[in-house]
DNA sequence: TAAAGTAGTTTATATTATAAACCAAATGAA
DNA sequence: TTCATTTGGTTTATAATATAAACTACTTTA
């Protein structure tokens, strides 16, 4: 088959998105990721906890001060997940 | 935003692979797209119909002796949708 | 003539994405 | 002080989606 599966968990826009930026930093809160992808507060919760179940990323929430502090880091699985997506999708991308 | 929206027709598994095909070739058949992505036929109905009636396809129910076919080829709007798409979906992909 | 195959379409269901509503604490203005 | 607003989220409800299962109609084959 000329197309391979694409992994559900990242063909979603916003977990895509969240996955990309998480890539290229060491790790990042809730307030900038909500920040750079536009998402609302309650969609981006929801996705972080299912990249988080899935174990692609790891979720550490703590307070600064007085406030909650949510700091999102990919992990390798994640990593190897990510390329994987990549590498299929571009099947698809260029014919 | 880094990210731009993805057009929620073409980020379908599905039917970013009936594009795909439609892409690089004059026309394929029902049955032969149906080979190449490994889709159900109803899934595949569905699909059609979808990239059908926003115009990214065109469509043809005719005859070949007994038999029906069902012929699809990509329009001009189709073909500039699916350069858009893998335009914004690579912003995501190389971060 | 009964069973199986072809080429699909329609319908039902399970999953998803997303927004809306909510919560608790902190801050700001009157 | 007290009431409204902001911050940083989570939970819940709903609308949209993908997908498979069931079905239709006709043809071929045993």
């Amino acid at each position: 088959m000329p197309f391979e599966a694409l992994d559900p968990l990242l063909h979603s826009q916003l977990r895509l998105a969240v996955m990309s930026l998480l890539i290229s930093v060491e790790s990042a809160d809730f307030v900038y990721i909500k920040e750079q992808t536009g998402a609302t507060a309650g969609n981006l919760s929801v996705q972080i906890d299912k990249l988080s179940s899935a174990g692609y990323i790891s979720v550490e929430k703590k307070f600064e001060g007085k406030k909650p502090k949510t700091t999102c880091k990919i992990t390798q699985t994640g990593v190897d997940a990510f390329e994987n997506y990549v590498k299929n999708i571009q099947q698809y991308l260029k014919p």
